[in-house]
DNA sequence: GATCTGACCACCG
DNA sequence: CCGGTGGCCAGAT
């Protein structure tokens, strides 16, 4: 496993349950602005072995884009609703309400 | 080491 | 608000 990837799930481990965050932020609280993508295909690389809350990342927009996995963005909106996150209409999250502030 | 790919994002129009 | 577009860069092949 090579470090930014191991970063990245020890900075999804922050994400305090009822939050959200989106791979953008994962990304440039790793140290790499640019590296959104990476993020999701890290995840999508996560063994479920290994437990960390990948279902609180989410799109900038408050929008699960799950692509690799089929049937997980069901799973995703499941967990996230459990927790207390609220989804309005199109299956959208209020950003300004649930994403995790890290500063 | 060139090329392709991707759970993305900011920026227009 | 919505869709298209280009950029981004670490892995995989």
């Amino acid at each position: 496993m090579s470090d930014l990837y191991e970063k990245i799930y020890r900075v999804v481990s922050l994400v305090p349950k009822g939050r959200v965050a989106s791979y953008g932020q994962i990304a440039r609280l790793v140290g790499k602005p640019r590296h959104a993508r990476h993020v999701g295909f890290a995840l999508a690389a996560t063994p479920e072995s290994i437990k960390i809350p990948w279902h609180r990342i989410v799109s900038a927009k408050g929008e699960i884009r799950i692509q690799a996995k089929q049937g997980y963005d069901e799973y995703q909106r499941l967990l996230l609703e459990d927790e207390g996150v609220e989804f309005g209409i199109g299956g959208k999250i209020d950003m300004t309400r649930f994403q995790w502030k890290s500063d």
